[in-house]
DNA sequence: CTGTATCCCGACTGATACTG
DNA sequence: CAGTATCAGTCGGGATACAG
């Protein structure tokens, strides 16, 4: 059907665990403000918005961890701690920008699909659809 | 830092939506098998491995309610149910693959990062990291 | 064969308070 | 400023049993 299609016992697996890893609630958010440029704590604590402090330091670290991020302390006072994105987490970024722009693209049609679901009580199913419509 | 990035405020929240969308534990894994033809059923179960009846319904449900796959029953004893993805899951497939390949190219040096940071116990904070090397 | 309905547990996450 | 610690609530997801 799609020519070149993957290995998909093996390489699923690898995709998923991407996924997790950056499919989380902040990660891309966080990678692609770091897109922008290197940022501090707070400064990117006020640029993601919804986010707690809490979440930001797990996330944070999970991308270090993961070395999409390096972390740079100045011992400072007060200190200061500086985020940017290293060469794998650039990389990254360019390939989240391919995932962006497809879900820009297709998003009114995701939508409708959605409200043609929810509408229609002649889906099959017996009924009671929660979510309605949260993207 | 890098060439034409996206308008983060508005966009990124569309990623993150879509990310919620395919970066569950299971939708990529399903949309890649059905990459390579319609499928019925048990037969998604078998392949998908480790998925549960439960978990395969919620998954399929979601797809269909996002217009990337379409259900169809024919109304025969035993019931037969097939899977097939919509134009629009193809070209999700598509954008998938492009994480595909760089979560396949990347792997090593993700992974070898995370041995670098769980070995060293001088990573500035306190200690007591979870998860070894789960990917 | 293709689901639906419950129960239940652990993980994720937010709120809040405290520290160097 | 840049975190860590703790507690509590929600929710994803597995196991199991039942149904058309």
């Amino acid at each position: 059907m799609i020519p070149g299609h993957i290995r998909v016992t093996t390489d699923c697996r690898t995709v998923t665990e991407i996924l997790s890893r950056i499919g989380d609630k902040w990660s891309v958010q966080t990678v692609v403000q770091l897109g922008s440029g290197p940022k501090r704590f707070n400064e990117l604590r006020r640029q993601i918005d919804g986010i707690s402090q809490r979440m930001l330091t797990l996330t944070l670290r999970g991308l270090e961890r993961d070395g999409l991020v390096n972390r740079t302390v100045f011992p400072t006072v007060p200190p200061r701690v500086e985020y940017r994105l290293t060469d794998l987490g650039c990389s990254l970024l360019k390939t989240v920008r391919g995932l962006a722009e497809w879900a820009i693209e297709n998003r009114p049609e995701i939508v409708a699909a959605r409200q043609r679901f929810d509408g229609t009580a002649s889906n099959g199913h017996t009924g009671d659809e929660r979510r309605s419509a949260s993207l």
